[in-house]
DNA sequence: GGAAAAAGTAAGATGTATCTAACTTGGAGG
DNA sequence: CCTCCAAGTTAGATACATCTTACTTTTTCC
């Protein structure tokens, strides 16, 4: 049991390197919102909110105690120390804006928030977040007084709408829209020069020899692209792409609520 | 070693549940992006675009290939199948535009995009992605039209800011304002009657002894508030918070590039 | 005050992702 | 044709997050 073997090697005063992943923020952010609602933060707690046994909570937690992010006496309620609380602050916060912002303005649904939210709290900087606060309360602010470019940007992220594939996949003879072009910007500029930027119909013509370019006609003029340059304009093909499935989401690896 | 003991359960035609973490997903979207770019996928290629050991990338692709994802025959490239494609075509778009979203249109600065996007792209379903599509070139669209909405939301976000604490974190005696609510819809109505909406000015009183409840004045108004209900309501404090402190993202788990 | 229930902890195991060090294979050049 | 090197692979190990089962401590309540 490599807790044991960890622990061995704490008790001895050496210096162990605890990165804390993002699984155990979750943990730490779960022990910060029972502290503010008043409740103390018990093992059977964090279980049942992070969806995990017993033990695990355990072993989350004696992470947390060893990298003084959390203080725990055998059995004992967890308190977040004064390093810990704050970076916890941290993450409950940027999970609770998020989800405002993706449920309560962008109209995803809870579940699908909650999902986006829990990955994106843990790769946001400070700067990262207080630019995003600046976006939600903007797009909060125009909501609320009913401006019109709010309801149409709403609106518009519910209509139906065909899902592009890079150029290299169209097919020859194949017709299409650019719909964005994904290029760094030397790159891009020469791209949209050549009438390759959103909106410009395109149609796939027979590849040259090689493998290595792709011929097509844009807006009526034949180009000729390195394939390497094709991958990142994206073309949407035909008008006969019924409604879109529903679905993906598969295997996600953790089933986590916090 | 697990990976013998997989293909030995593999080869007697054991059927293996393989779920495909988003870890997984990445070395398929590294795939994908070789594919359509006119190059071939190799051991030396992935493990470069994903700062792993070769070895590793063997590991992977072998899962991949248990998966029916990625076809390989020893010492050649890898190949993605059919629905390996379709599923990798998926998280590679969403990459794309997200980072598109972010980068180009947000203005957050291309690592941090790039990590958000990677994150993310795992978490979205084809609803989420046409929701995102569809936000994404509306704001496109009204920025090169030149709105000034959207001029003002760009700007915005670069504006320095507090960040808010929930209300129970705020000493006795400290005023405030309040900049988010993120109850759920009873409370939050609730606590909007109360007066507690954004923009209202508080002070936090003495707590009446029991630990559980909360006193604060909202606009003039004295009122109590349970602890649980008060861990939802968000307060800036102080105007003299300097400029934001650059910094978070520690000890982020992965550093990969996908 | 003691028995039963609940809460917490320990041990041992599994699955995933990763590494380094050694080994094998294929192909390019002489 | 042979040699040698780059590319690919295997073996064996570590770290983390998780589980189940069994044990210990605390709390509850008659
Ligand atoms: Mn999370
Ligand atoms: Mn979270
Ligand atoms: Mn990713
Ligand atoms: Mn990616």
């Amino acid at each position: 049991m490599y807790l044991t073997w960890r622990r061995a090697r704490h008790r001895f005063g050496e210096v162990i390197r605890l990165p804390i992943s993002s699984r155990i923020e979750d943990y730490m952010e779960e022990i910060f919102a029972l502290e503010i609602s008043g409740r103390e933060a018990t093992v059977t707690d964090l279980a049942n909110a992070l969806g995990v046994a017993k033990a695990t909570v355990v072993a989350a937690v004696r992470r947390l105690s060893e990298a003084s992010m959390v203080s725990h006496e055998r059995y004992g309620a967890f308190r977040l120390t004064e390093k810990g609380r704050e970076r916890a602050l941290r993450i409950h916060r940027r999970h609770e804006h998020l989800t405002f912002l993706f449920e309560d303005i962008l109209g995803f649904d809870k579940k699908r928030a909650q999902a986006m939210a829990c990955v994106l709290e843990h790769e946001m900087d400070e700067e990262a977040e207080v630019r995003i606060m600046g976006f939600t309360d903007y797009l909060a602010r125009a909501q609320k007084e009913g401006r019109e470019w709010v309801k149409d940007l709403l609106s518009v992220m519910g209509d139906e709408r065909k899902l592009p594939r890079p150029l290299a996949m169209i097919p020859e003879g194949e017709k299409g829209v650019v719909t964005r072009v994904t290029a760094e910007e030397p790159l891009r500029g020469r791209l949209f020069s050549l009438g390759l930027s959103p909106g410009a119909a395109i149609l796939r013509l027979a590849a040259p020899p090689g493998d290595e370019l792709v011929n097509l006609e844009a807006d009526g003029n034949e180009i000729t692209l390195k394939m390497t340059e094709a991958a990142s304009v994206w073309i949407c093909t035909g008008p006969d792409r019924g409604p879109y499935k529903r679905g993906g989401m598969e295997d996600v690896p953790y089933n986590h609520s916090a």
